[in-house]
DNA sequence: TTGTACTACTAAAACGGTTTAGTCTAAAAA
DNA sequence: TTTTTAGACTAAACCGTTTTAGTAGTACAA
């Protein structure tokens, strides 16, 4: 598999590799090579099948044209979006997009997080577990372009994207307040994450006694999460009864509402409910489930804005690297 | 950012960067290398927080220890848990996984398998759109590891591993027809697959007089799969008075239950469906959907397996290169 | 005391590009 | 006629590794 070189071609056409370098990087013009010389060179090239070897063009350059993407998961169909949205904008912007998945755990992120600046990356956008502040500030500090999506570090001053958790959990409980409901339960999940406290906390202060105890809201296992929220609807229903649940995830609303089908509860009408976080399969269950929509292509293309600023040094004046989005509610008829 | 090389640790320990290159790669050993040499050396590359330049090195060996994965969407969970499988699996061999998608756009896969090629990767994993045929065969050809998965070319000797088609869709028809449904209908996409082709003629050929018209098979759009399904469920029902539905894609029967549901028609008695494919909801659906359960983990590890058969050039005896799976039926209350 | 073997290490080429600092020739300006 | 300038092109360094083909020194056997 003896790949063609531009040594080759130097050496076909009797030129130096400058040359023929110069040429094929469309600088002909700027160095003054003759068209004519040019024109035999592309000529050539186009003959001999030429493609540059990217890696040696990287080690030269010091930029490998790549950006590394950390998610928890990629079947997780909000990262899944916002996975498929980085990558179309990367390749529009000439960049090849790195994927590496953590499963929720530090280990694998700070091996994927050495490999990447190992591999010369050019940028890294990571959805982080939130145990690797150090190795990040240190990836960050030695000159290598991050931006925290989803979920950030607060209190540092790395650039992030993330969404307003708070209110975004405020907007679904006053939702089901809204709609008539007097005791409100929640289900969400056991990760260490400020976004998970944001939602968390969002709720329980948008309760004007909606919630008739801390045991409204239950806490399960993210590793164990389909059976534990299983329990903890049952548990929500049985011995709270609520008639309402905001639960702090689509795919725990999918395990939610699973049991409450099973249960044969008069649903929605005895317990309604909302998530945060929209699935395309929300429209069709009957009834329709009310959810909170996350604006992933926004996340997208402004974790990608930020990334780039860095990567271009364009961060003459103040440019933000800081940035909360908005989510809205998208009410369907439960 | 000046990274720290193996000149700055030789220069710093007086030794050769030889000595260090050896010694870090843990052929200190092989080289008989001065176990107190070997202590000093590895020492001080902690100190200075060493971390080899990939891009150097992959110039050097040739090898990038990086694989392509090219899929047509990510969002797609069938594609999503195979990228995932891949993902994982590789990350154990040590190799990275750049992503693309495609679209289902020619050209756009043109382009990255062009981009991947020049990139150096290791080996290429792709669900083809089946139209670059050439591209792939020289892609190959020259000596870079190819293995088509989920989609093939037919009639070449390229490398595969996909699902048995033909089969799975007789299965599907064969549960219906096992339920007593007497017309049975099919939904597929207007893609030019031999996946698709296959499954279509599964399709007709399992049918012993349960359609009654060709018009039982009705292909849609897929730029526009939605709205295109919706209108074929509904000739289907109403128009032929089908019995019985397969879709030829697990969003395909997404969405015919959404209109089958908003159709008002007594679902599962009147109409009862199939799907090729699975997905997570189908068991939350009430009634529940049968579907195809096709064996991702198989697909992605097969794959993995038959493109390092290819890298470790393991092509000694006649190891196969061509592997179709059976997919699986999960008959749930439909 | 010469030859052989082994230990411990190194110089330099190679990978395939990019880029800097030239060189050489011929025409134009002084 | 000499000096400048422009046009067309190139030699060689560089990026940071790996790897080949050594060298120098010591120990031991013949």
């Amino acid at each position: 598999m003896k790949r063609v070189s531009l040594d080759m071609i130097a050496r076909e056409v009797k030129l130096s590799k400058t040359t023929v370098s110069m040429v094929l990087n469309g600088k002909g013009d700027l160095h003054k090579i003759n068209p004519d010389t040019q024109a035999l060179i592309l000529k050539v090239a186009k003959r001999l099948n030429f493609r540059p070897n990217m890696i040696a063009r990287n080690l030269s350059t010091g930029s490998s044209m790549t950006l590394a993407l950390i998610v928890p998961r990629i079947i997780d169909s909000y990262y899944g979006l916002i996975a498929e949205s980085i990558e179309q904008i990367s390749s529009k912007l000439g960049y090849q997009v790195l994927l590496g998945t953590t499963h929720e755990d530090p280990v694998k992120e700070k091996e994927l997080l050495l490999t990447f600046e190992a591999q010369q990356v050019d940028g890294i956008l990571i959805a982080s577990t939130q145990h690797n502040l150090e190795d990040i500030k240190a990836i960050s500090g030695a000159g290598l372009p991050v931006v925290l999506f989803d979920r950030h570090y607060p209190g540092t001053d790395l650039p992030y994207v993330v969404v307003d958790n708070y209110g975004g959990a405020q907007k679904l409980v006053k939702h089901l307040i809204a709609t008539g409901r007097k005791n409100i339960g929640y289900v969400g999940l056991n990760l260490d994450l400020t976004a998970i406290m944001d939602r968390q906390t969002g709720f329980k202060n948008a309760l004007q006694r909606k919630a008739r105890s801390d045991l409204n809201l239950k806490i399960v296992d993210h590793q164990n999460a389909k059976a534990d929220c299983r329990k903890a609807v049952e548990a929500l229903i049985l011995n709270q009864g609520v008639d309402g649940i905001v639960f702090e995830t689509h795919y725990l609303a999918l395990f939610g509402i699973a049991k409450i089908r099973e249960m044969n509860v008069d649903y929605p009408d005895a317990v309604s409910i909302a998530s945060f976080g929209d699935h395309e399969v929300f429209s069709i269950f009957r009834p329709e489930v009310t959810a909170l929509v996350l604006p992933v292509e926004q996340i997208a293309q402004s974790s990608i804005n930020m990334l780039m600023r860095q990567i271009e040094h364009k961060l003459n004046n103040e440019s933000t690297l800081h940035e909360v989005v908005a989510p809205s509610l998208r009410v369907r008829n439960t």
